[in-house]
Parts: C-alpha cells; structure tokens; sequence
DNA sequence: TTGCTCCTCACGTCACGTGAGGTGGC
DNA sequence: TTGCTCCTCACGTCACGTGAGGTGGC
C-alpha cells in the first residue's frame, strides 16, 4: 500500500545528500518514516520530500538545525509561524548586510581597476602621454604622472567630523578616533576611506593631514557633484604627497583656472593590495573651472 | 614613530574579535604588523584596520580564508580582481538563491497563516458562521466547514505535464515522476506543491488523483487569474476529499452557479506543520461565475 | 601587590565529508 | 557469484569559541 523510498531514492528525488539525510537522521532532526530492524535500513515516504526540501530551505537560511528540530519536535502551525517570525528580523539584517558586503567590494574593485588601468596605459605609452589616444574611457587616457582636467560623475559619501591634530599626531590618531566615533556617525568602515581638504588652500598648506575623513558609502548623504576636476596621482605611503600640491599649484596657474570646493584624496592601492608601502596610490581631485 | 596597537584595542577599532585575530594570525591569514619577540605579544598598526575589514568583508561573502590568504600572499592589484571576479558569479547565484529561499518561507508562511485563521475563526464561532463578521480579511470570515465563494487575488504557479496514473498507482507515483522531471521544468519543488484538475467535472469524478501537480512558484509562467472563487476546505490526508466534492455541486446547484477553469489543491497543513496525517488541511478552488 | 592583559594549548562545536570495513539483496 | 547498496564507526574539516593555566606590565 505504501510506497518506500530507500535512501538512494529519497536522495536522488529530494536532492539532499545521503550523508546529510544520514546526519540529519543521527541528530534527530529528520527520519525516515521506517527503518528495517533486520539490516536498520532507512525507508522513506515521498511526502517526505516537501518536508525535507522545506528544512533544506530552513537550513540554506541560516536557522541552525537545533531551531528547526524545535520546529518539528512540536510540529504545530503556531510553532512555525512563531519560530520563523522570531527569525524573520534577523533574515532581513543578513540579506542587508550581504547586499552591503557585496557593494563594499565592488566599490574596492572600482578603485583598484582605476589603478590597473592607469598603470596599463602608463606602460603602454612608456610615460609618454597621448592626447589622441582616447577610447571612451577617463582612465586610459590618463597617466600618472601627469595632472590634468577630467570630467568626473557623481560620487556619494559620508563625512567625519572635522580631525584635530594634537602636538605630534600623524594621521593615525584621528584616523582612528574616526574609527572610533564610527558607530555613531553611521559610518560604514568598510568603504574605501578617503582624506578631505575644506579647499585646495588647506591641503597644499599641509597634505599629509587631511582636515576630515570620508567613507565611500553610497548611502551617505553628501556628494562629490558631477563636473570637470583637477586630477593628480601620486605613489607612496599615506600622507606621502611629494611636489603634487606644488605641480597642481603651477598646472592651474598655467592654464588659468581656478578650484571650487574641497580637496578629496583617495587610495585605488593600498594596503589591501599592495605589499609595498611606497607603491601605494592615490588619487586627488578638486573641482575647477575657468578663470 | 609609529602607533602599535595591542590586539585589545585592534579589535576594538576594528570590530574583529580577539580570538578571531588570533585565528587568522595562527592560519598564517592575517598577522599583526610587529610582534614582542620576549612575550610573543600582537601589535597591529592603524593602517592594517582597513585590510583587516576587507577580509572580514570577503569572509562574509562566504570566500574561503584559504581564498582570501592566497589573494594576500600573492598581493598584488591584479590578483585581487582576478580572484573576486572568479567568485562574482558564484556570489550571485547566493544572493539569488537567499532571496529565493526567502521567498519560499514566506510562500509557505502565508498558507499556513490562512490555516489559523481559519481554525481561529471557526474556534471563535464555535463552529458558526456569521456572515456580518468582516475585519477586510477574507480568512476570518470563513470557516472550514462551509463551502463559500471568495473574492481572490492573482496568484503565479508553474504547470506539471499531465500524470499518467498506472494500474494501482496512487497520488505519490506521478508526484515522484513531478520531482524527476521537475529539473527540465524548471520548477523549484521547494515551493508548496498542489493539485491541478482541468476542471470541476474531472475533480468530482476522481478527486483523489490529480491530473497534475503545480508549484506556487511566483516567477512562474502560469496565473490563476483574479476574481471569484468557490472556495471549499477538507481535513484529511493527500487525496482524501470525501464528501466535499458532492458538497460543492450542491452549492453550485443552489446557487445557480457556474464554475470556470481548473481546480486547485493547496494544502494549507501538511507535513510540515502537523504530524497527525488525519488533519492535514486542504483548500480547494475553482472559479465561479452566476449563470 | 592587585587587577588587567596577553599568551599558548587543548578541547568543544557545528554541519557535515571521507574513507574503512562489513553486511544485505537481486 | 558479482556488483551494487546499505550500514556503522571513526576521524577529518572549517572557522572559530571556550576555558585552563601561566606570564607580563602599570
């Protein structure tokens, strides 16, 4: 009358593993409907399919499988509605938090393909920039050892509050009171953190101490606007900024335009991929115009 | 010179635990910066707080630390691309397959939403109905043991092919060919799975052997469409419709109705929700219109 | 001196995966 | 008889978590 499902079977039609329905069935989570107390193989029903697929979607969300056999010990549909809306909250905070990480890596690809592409054209031209070589894309037709006028789109992010420097402090101590005042000014710290001058003014007056921090959050509330910017590179360590304020000083001089706003300074090579502290690279843009 | 920080106040900054850190540390995937060579104590430097939130981004992502310790050994820009765009793909079939599951609780989670109200209402009447009793939801003014007719909303599934019923074989023949076939289908047999009859003649003729199986699949291709609906409920296992079949062509009868369409059998209580077989609760629908 | 921090080492945990070695059914 | 399936048992794995027992610094 009623049709067995040996493990095979059951593992072939439900698509769980036999180890796992084995494992599932040692910790008294899901059984089969019959065992044979001659050779205590395992039997199973087809009905039991929806259950097992439904537990496999339980566990593929994370619930661990002692809060599952909580919902089957005392199978009633109370209890399931109960355990799954007590979970509910913490399901939507883990799809948020996947979708951030997932946007927080590609924020970091973003940067670091700007590099590779700035490097590759660098090499290609051996230094040499050309201003006919142009294929749609800003990076290409840049090198890194140039400074020019670029248009650039939009850009969100969140600001820090303004760094003060005590006797003595590099960058590290109000980076990390940055760090530390975080939670508060949502911060989300695993954006691309960037160094900001009020106006080019501050950063060629001391560089390597930006005034603020920024995070590369695209859910911030502030706005990097869409238009031509000043753009310059340079390698080296953090705060390392060389003759770059100097070169951008004469660069806008000669071609008489002048700066609007604050000063971002980004790293598309850092730490994460970068072995070398006097390779790293950054990158810094202020908004211009003509004179 | 430089700032250390002890694995306190890095994991503090950083929001790694310390056992963790120590981990990562003793795997050979991320180690302090400087280490006390007469107490063996960790000291990480501010810097290292930004890759150590990358890693912890990846390893949210579910990368392996093996993966990510092979993107850190072998630094480079390029090599860092390289390997999350190999895991780009995988990534999204995640995302993909959360949202579905996500998807599927809550598929279930409606039906057997709709089983307690029913079992509420028909407990708070004690078994009557009273038909002035509307809060806007349908559920509640409705009791199990009456047959009635609903207004309903749109609803997405995916049609099996029609089963072949053999001599003897019962309901759980063909559903075990549905979940073989299912693959080619392209049906996802996590969602709940019902019963399809072409139309309400085919039902009362063999009620206990659907003509097909369905899955309440929202990005489905099928939709039963919206409108009213004769809407009966039975208690009972798979396939146990007794008498509710002849109810309903009474009702019809009565009502001067007409039905349209095929019939669907969802089961609001099954398996996962109850253990006594005898209670498992269906619902049956078909559309109606006056004559 | 006291309390706090840091260390290593060993063992536990969670959800399986992987053989090893042996039995059962057509 | 042969090959396939099923079983148990033990041990491995991954990414930590949890004490135990001891040292170091202000």
């Amino acid at each position: 009358m009623k049709r067995f499902l040996t493990i095979k079977e059951f593992s072939h039609f439900s698509g769980i593993e036999q180890t796992t329905l084995r494992y599932w069935d040692e910790i008294e989570l899901f059984s089969p409907n019959w065992r044979n107390p001659e050779n205590n193989y395992r039997y199973y029903t087809p009905e039991q399919i929806i259950t097992v697929k439904f537990i496999s979607v339980l566990s593929s969300l994370n619930f661990p499988l002692k809060t599952i056999s909580g919902m089957t010990d005392i199978r009633t549909p109370e209890n399931i509605v109960r355990l799954i809306e007590e979970k509910e909250k913490e399901l939507d905070m883990e799809m948020t938090k996947l979708r951030e990480c997932y946007s927080i890596v590609h924020a970091r690809l973003e940067l670091i393909r700007y590099g590779i592409r700035l490097s590759n054209g660098y090499k290609a031209l051996n230094g040499v920039r050309l201003d006919n070589w142009t294929d749609g894309d800003e990076g290409i037709n840049v090198d890194e050892t140039k400074i020019c006028v670029l248009k650039r789109d939009e850009k969100t992010y969140i600001l820090g509050e303004p760094n003060e420097y005590a006797e003595d402090e590099e960058w590290y101590d109000p980076f990390m009171r940055f760090c530390h005042s975080a939670p508060e000014l949502r911060v989300n710290l695993h954006y691309p953190i960037g160094g900001y001058h009020e106006c080019l003014h501050d950063f060629i007056n001391d560089p390597g101490k930006p005034q603020r921090f920024f995070s590369l959050d695209p859910t911030g509330n502030r706005k990097r606007t869409a238009g031509d910017y000043l753009v310059g590179f340079k390698r080296g360590y953090y705060g390392d900024m060389g003759d770059l304020p100097e070169r951008m000083r004469a660069y806008l001089q000669e071609n008489s335009l002048k700066t609007h706003g604050p000063v971002y300074i980004l790293y598309l090579y850092d730490e994460i991929c970068m072995t070398d502290r006097s390779n790293y690279l950054a990158q810094i843009s202020v908004a211009v115009s003509h004179k």
